[in-house]
DNA sequence: GGCGTAACCCTACCGTAGTAGGGTATTGGG
DNA sequence: CCCAATACCCTACTACGGTAGGGTTACGCC
């Protein structure tokens, strides 16, 4: 397998960039694997020599950035295979990057026989989605959510209870079912979360902690 | 810089750790730098061996495995110095760190020759928060977030304009007034987003849509 | 003991959210 | 041409969210 494959990597992560440059070099038979770390850097290259046998590409580049770099590869250099990898494991990341023009589609926590098997499927032309343990058993770990405590975000530990099902988008009458409390009382601790926070509606609380998590579910 | 110094590098990203393995060993002077995946290597490891120089451990291990691991070497292997990486640029997430014990944070996408640096203090003693471009310039990139388009959730264009900001937590009344509508046509748009997407009020919606963006803001 | 705070309960009130029912204008396809 | 779908408007109603005011226990601190 000592061809002359060549691949362009971009990652916005520049060690994660050139971490997988490196295995393409070591473990792929590339001849040649340059890592890049922007999208300018990317077209430059592209613009000044041939166009890669393979283009590796970062689903989460900043700004969505990726999908049309994918749709735009697709249309312009069409015999690059077109290889997207992401840093989580949301099934709907694979459509989407499919829907855009990439030939396959696999996560960084792949392990590197995976990783390989997949490079090799694309420079056979076929396609590799789908595949991999996080697709097969459609593990889906919790969203990436900050945890947060309670007392940082200065409230009473019941309010972090009632705040904690606010998120999940309770209603009153379900959280005071849940801790045997009145309706009455719940909005109560609601409404001090309100005050703490600085919000005016629970819908404004759920969206400014967009992405947190209360501590102890 | 010849000296000794050995690494442990922990990402649930193999070819991430392996890059950064790499790095320290090429560009840092480290005489050992060893890549592992899991947390179970990760001890295995340091029960069998010296403890290292250095440990970088990746923030966004599954399920927030990673502050009580700083915890837990801080306390165990105080000798140690504790490097935590991160993917995104969340501030909080740094602090988080800080308090677990580590000795320093950055940035995956932080350029190589900074992350030489931050290593270099943390063997001298020092330690490496808040600097390097991103903190500098206090750029947080929003979220990530899965760009959806209105037509793959069954909705018509307009449907999809007032989920747009129904997701930001605006109000019926809001939303009347930046489109130019009656409260009550919004209301109707809102009534037929709940029946497409089965849920009972804007908040099953908006805790539903967790994490996901429509596109065109 | 007196004081503050948190947690719990109540009634009463108001504003927003969401549904029901009925109406008009526009558009595109059979 | 008619029909279906979409978008827009209206009144009227119910239910939930949130505030105000007033009251009771229990705990810890000066």
């Amino acid at each position: 397998m000592t061809n002359s494959a060549s691949a362009l990597v971009i990652d916005d992560h520049p060690l994660s960039a050139s971490g997988i440059a490196d295995f393409l070099l070591s473990h792929c038979g590339f001849g040649q694997a340059r890592p890049v770390s922007s999208i300018a850097e990317f077209w430059a290259i592209l613009d000044a020599a041939q166009p890669p046998s393979l283009a590796v590409v970062d689903f989460w580049l900043p700004e969505g950035a990726s999908l049309p770099l994918l749709v735009q590869m697709k249309r312009q250099y069409p015999a690059t295979r077109l290889l997207a990898i992401s840093a989580d494991d949301n099934s709907a990341v694979s459509d989407k990057a499919r829907e855009a023009g990439a030939d396959g589609f696999l996560h960084k926590q792949e392990a590197p026989e995976i990783f390989g098997r997949a490079v090799a499927a694309l420079l056979r032309g076929d396609t590799w989605f789908h595949s991999g343990p996080f697709a097969v058993t459609g593990s889906n770990q919790p969203l990436k959510e900050l945890p947060v405590t309670a007392a940082e975000l200065g409230l009473t530990a019941r309010q972090g209870q009632v705040l904690a099902m606010m998120l999940k988008g309770l209603p009153n009458k379900r959280i005071a079912l849940n801790l045997s409390l009145s309706e009455q009382t719940v909005k109560e601790h609601v409404t001090g979360i309100l005050e703490r926070l600085g919000a005016r509606n629970r819908i404004e609380v759920i969206t400014m902690l967009r992405g947190k998590k209360l501590e102890g579910s």
